[in-house]
DNA sequence: GTCTATATGCGGATAGAC
DNA sequence: GTCTATCCGCATATAGAC
């Protein structure tokens, strides 16, 4: 009982490692079965595939991104709206620096998706909700009159896009000021919108 | 000699789009001679192995990117910087709709760059021309008094990321308009820095 | 639960005929 | 140049013992 649970964690870790670093197609059940020391078959008594421990590993990291894109509006006021559009930036440079290879992986399943729509399907959705949140977010600050109703669709698709590639240059080894682009994001795109009191 | 030609053209552009569709592992060298309609050796008479056949796309990619990223400083004036810019990125998203192949094999071999220096390598110097194509741009425009002298650097940095993203985000078949946010993009990032005439 | 042994198939690559 | 035939290795997956 104990093993159980034992083992079947160190595979999904060991495959979640092996399979961001040398792809699912160069990752064999079988070198998987030896980085951990234990046979083959063994694999197969917890998955009954290995499409089926990839698309495991697809949900799990699904519930991830769920997690980390969320944002509590209720939290929001006008006085650290800017504040909190920051920090969004920050935990994800801080997590993206953590765990390589959380985004490895999903850049695979990425590709995955052109040629299954299992993934593609539950991508997009991903995708869309990650689009959401910013939208929501300038959204309700506007409601709190934080900000200006000027152009906040478009706006809020271009600060998802730079939050979104920040976390893909990381993985590139490119050594830039992440933090300091996505407050430039966040400044040059509210710029135009900000209430000055005065 | 006319038909050694055709095959080997016939070749490249098969392999160009089964790699993008199916990625290098899925799909073999049979049958990337099946669908042209000759014999897997055949395919051996013009490249040594599959790596190199892999190699030689990559090194045609390589072009393609850097004269789609190159800019011709001589011809930007004050007057028509801005514009400039807008068009970059207009040019890339209708490439982009043309070639749907091109982004699918280029994330293909970032992937690879992860596990093999030779694609790291040669990956890293073209993202820093990329990169620096939007900081000779933003410097030129400073020098010829376009825009004032602030923060150039991250200025160019967060262009080059929007601009590289609204590409990926194409793929996703997220039905965004891709051009309003690049003008969006270059109207924030410049309406610091622009110069007033009144 | 985990093992050894094995079935089965497909991949890259080469030999050698035409 | 392109073919048929073939080698070799490794992949997924399963049977069956412990």
């Amino acid at each position: 009982m104990r093993n159980k649970e034992k083992t079947y964690n160190e595979i999904v870790q060991t495959a979640y490692v092996m399979f961001s670093e040398k792809g699912f197609d160069q990752t064999s059940l079988s070198s998987i079965a030896s980085e951990i020391g234990i046979s083959k078959p063994a694999i197969y008594y917890y998955f009954k595939s290995k499409d089926e421990l990839i698309k495991y590993l697809f949900d799990k990291i699904v519930q991830e991104i769920q997690s980390l894109t969320s944002v509590e509006l209720e939290t929001i006021t006008t006085t650290n709206f800017k504040q909190n559009l920051y920090q969004l930036g920050e935990a994800a440079i801080s997590h993206q620096e953590k765990d390589v290879h959380f985004n490895h992986l999903f850049n695979q399943y990425m590709l995955l998706a052109s040629r299954d729509t299992y993934y593609s399907e539950r991508l997009l959705k991903i995708q869309q909700d990650f689009l959401n949140t910013f939208y929501d977010l300038l959204t309700y600050a506007v409601k709190i009159n934080a900000i200006k109703d000027e152009n906040i669709l478009i706006k809020s698709q271009l600060l998802a896009l730079v939050f979104d590639n920040i976390t893909n240059f990381i993985l590139t080894d490119m050594k830039l000021d992440y933090k300091k682009i996505w407050i430039e994001a966040v400044d040059s795109v509210l710029s135009g919108v900000e209430h000055h009191e005065q």
